[in-house]
DNA sequence: CTGAAAGCGCTTACAG
DNA sequence: CTGAAAGCGCTTACAG
């Protein structure tokens, strides 16, 4: 074995089978059938690339090569079950696909974002899908100026297509969902109470919608007061609830399993009446049918709205409307 | 705006900044106060790069230089709470440090997780971490081939150092916390059960040892019967346990949060006796406290665990003894 | 069947 | 204060 300190290259490849550089690197890119390359020689070349640990250096060959293939994702959060499972699934989906993912998690924070996806543009990725993020228009729009193609998907933007889901539909559906529940089994109409998220975020304003068109339909008036929409951690649910001593039946639209951590927190200390509380939650957890009270979650169609995503790469840009992807209702 | 299909690059900003290619590029990459470039011509050429939409190119740059700083890690899903935190935590600590992070996800897959070990190499990575590698040797053996440098995380290896939870303590204190629970609240002292997880695993079979060490002291015999380690996924768990109806206390050792979600789908199922069986998990769940029966999780320590693996990264490596780190029990 | 040569976009020691 | 030039490790059209 030679000096540790420098990695094996097709010189080195070169000189130890006798051949050139070019025939080499044709061998182990895997054109030298095309270029009749004698089988003899391309043995002799593998054989020694595997001795030597030889592995191609991609900063190399990318620069010379005319496409990356890179495609690049930023994420707000890997541990969260739905931006988990969308960073997996993105990954499954690109290897499919012949791409090679780069993702990379960013912590809601706009400048960590617009640092990663400067970042993910110089590994020279095709195309960029910013996932939640909290600036997408400022990452398309440098997208746009480095002639690099960008996506949004679940939040949406304005300087790129946005794949998201259809949140309105979804969230007057469980809204519905509850209703039925609260009076079938407590005999009591509403109105709900709404916890979690934040109203200026697009995705929490179009939830309220649906939440309030349900109760509209029927002719239930929400007093403000039960929007509760202060922020996306169990402390801030658990903490708009704290004075809340249900005196009877009552229902809640939970926005996400972050806030539901709050709830059930907060359900579990009630001393009364705890089992006069329905509520349901736009966000999946498997944890979710356990839990007393809970009665149905709304789950994000990942798989759809990333393959819409891939769908979208390479072809020209048309529409800026957000594609909306219709959600999965889950009773329990 | 220029023709959109090729980007810019530091000789387009030289011809417009008319400047040279060397005096751009030393601007660009922050030395240009070290060659004494006047700051007139440093501001007019960092304008146009951002008008440009200039962005380096990170496979020329590297290509040139000693170091990529790059520190790639191979994990098996991120769509699970301890995997998703792993992941999360390293690109946050990997920053922090100055590295560039890719972690990239490999399924439990043995023949992914060795194809993108070699990727991550082909990037020029500067050391991998491999997390819960089923076949971490053969990835070592590579990164050990090719001088580049390797760590465990979470399961060991033999051609790398390991970092990984002390599993048997851990499982230990676990199994005592349940019998504790079943004599005081049940006045009944075992054998408790052992579910989920693979006997192959060098984890499980960790945690058995701690399972049946904690009950060897207490004289428990367990049988065999009990030793219910058939796999990783919530079906199984939910399988073996199926015909399981207890006729009067039982206890069990639930062996990570996808084995539990099976354990609690058969608990919610019991027709009778239900309250009189207690259980706790090796896995952390923020639901976990509020499923009835729970008494208490394990959570690893992924902080600490991560921290002692970045320490690694640079030294030569010395012990090959996996280094073992306390976990934390979490009692409800 | 195979090699010499140019060039991808940078960086940096060297020479003014 | 600044530029010309070499070279990082590859790929590929070109010329035998």
């Amino acid at each position: 074995m030679e000096k540790e300190s420098k990695r094996t290259t097709i010189y080195d490849l070169a000189k130890l089978a006798d051949a050139s550089p070019s025939a080499v690197s044709s061998v182990l890119n895997g054109t030298w059938e095309k270029r009749r390359i004698s089988r003899k020689l391309a043995e002799r070349v593998m054989q020694l690339a595997e001795e030597q640990g030889y592995s191609v250096n991609v900063q190399a060959s990318l620069l010379r090569r005319d496409r990356s293939n890179i495609v690049g994702m930023i994420v707000p959060k890997y541990d969260n079950r739905y931006f988990g499972n969308i960073a997996e699934q993105f990954e499954i989906m690109a290897r499919a696909r012949g791409f090679f993912p780069v993702v990379t998690c960013t912590q809601r924070d706009p400048d960590l974002e617009f640092e990663a996806a400067k970042e993910l543009i110089s590994y020279q990725a095709e195309c960029l899908i910013s996932t939640g993020a909290t600036d997408p228009d400022r990452i398309s729009a440098f997208c746009n100026a480095s002639g690099v193609q960008s996506i949004n998907l679940d939040l949406p933007g304005k300087n790129a297509p946005s794949v998201i889901s259809d949140n309105y539909t979804a969230a007057r559906d469980l809204t519905n969902l509850i209703l039925d529940h609260c009076e079938q089994e407590l005999g009591w109409s509403g109105p709900l109470r709404f916890v979690g998220g934040r109203l200026a975020d697009h995705n929490t304003a179009a939830r309220l919608k649906g939440f309030l068109s349900a109760q509209h339909d029927r002719s239930i008036s929400v007093p403000d007061s039960h929007i509760m929409a202060n922020g996306y951690s169990a402390e801030s649910a658990a903490m708009v609830l704290k004075d809340f001593r249900p005196d009877g039946p009552s229902g809640i639209f939970v926005n996400s399993t972050i806030s539901l951590e709050g709830v059930v927190r907060w359900h579990s200390e009630l001393e009364k009446d705890a089992d006069k509380v329905k509520y349901g939650c736009f966000d999946w957890d498997p944890f979710g049918s356990f839990l007393p009270g809970n009665i149905g979650m709304v789950e994000q169609d990942v798989t759809t709205m990333l393959k819409i995503g891939f769908e979208l790469i390479g072809k020209p840009q048309t529409t800026k409307e957000p594609i909306l992807v219709p959600c999965k209702l889950r009773i329990f």
